[in-house]
DNA sequence: TGACTTGTTCAAAT
DNA sequence: GATTTGAACAAGTC
């Protein structure tokens, strides 16, 4: 379940390994990847370009090849990044394979097909059309605090809302609103600026430590719903209450009813 | 077998 | 009209 850290590390990854090498070849075994282009299309766009860049917005990664040409990933459930180096054997189940001069290659892997890859020109434009909030490391908490304060939804739906901010999914919105003391069902719209705080405070040092550890969760095991997606365990800071489930915002939602304030 | 998972999109409801 | 809610989608797991 890719979101903002994950994605961060799939660009350091593609800058560690990808960056400057000439395409040789580019091979889409599944079509229903693409989004707003064509298999020739790609084919035809990337090879013969390299890689020059990378930007992250929320969870898409965009690879800048040149000006005005832009290779775009969005990772949905299951999607990520594999590389090769020449001489090693490849992932026969990649989407999408990018092979390099180098005979190295770069392998968009997905095993439940709900990712997508596109070309587009302008990564600002592309954001700005399709209505995108700004990105959850990106914001400041003035500008977190007035997108937010006139919502009359529930604090959960809202974070993964990514027309009001982009980064955050069902996971770290669990463990932010749990660090936050704060029942994910509670209405944007009772919360004072003191608790709003909270939850600025919270996403932004959560998201910031897992970009750090690369998104790697071994090394967020502090983090207490990233590790444990279960309901009826007890919860380990102090209450002692038990963990529930619940479906909010259409999604899963684990949360602790002892120590999560509800403000409605 | 079918219920459940996720991010996104679009339709329906408020 | 704007905002909010919820269902659908895809496909793999259990």
């Amino acid at each position: 379940m890719p979101e903002l850290p994950e994605v961060e590390s799939f660009k350091n990854y593609i800058e560690q390994t990808s960056l400057y090498k000439r395409i040789k070849d580019v091979t889409v075994s599944n079509a229903m990847l693409l989004s707003g282009t064509s298999k020739e299309c790609l084919r035809g766009t990337l090879i013969g370009n390299m890689m020059m860049g990378s930007r992250r917005h929320g969870k898409f990664l965009f690879i800048r090849h040149k000006k005005d040409l832009n290779l775009l990933f969005h990772f949905g459930m299951t999607g990520h990044l594999e590389y090769f180096p020449k001489g090693e054997p490849i992932n026969k189940n990649a989407a999408l394979l990018i092979l390099f001069k180098d005979d190295s290659s770069l392998a968009f892997v997905d095993r439940r097909r709900l990712g997508k890859v596109g070309l587009i020109k302008n990564v600002d434009d592309f954001i700005k059309e399709r209505g995108y909030g700004p990105d959850a490391l990106q914001i400041d908490e003035k500008e977190f605090t007035e997108r937010l304060k006139s919502k009359r939804t529930n604090i959960k739906t809202a974070l993964m809302d990514q027309k009001l901010l982009a980064g955050v999914g069902n996971e770290y919105s669990d463990e932010i609103l749990f660090q936050s003391r704060l029942h994910p069902e509670s209405r944007i719209n009772k919360l004072n600026m003191r608790l709003l705080h909270r939850v600025f405070e919270n996403m932004q040092g959560i998201l910031k430590k897992a970009v750090a550890e690369n998104a790697d969760r071994r090394k967020l095991s502090n983090y207490f719903f990233l590790e444990h997606r279960k309901a009826g365990l007890t919860c380990p800071p102090k209450c002692g209450g038990f963990t529930a489930l619940k479906t909010i915002g259409g999604r899963s939602s684990y949360f602790c009813p002892g120590c999560q304030e509800l403000i409605k």
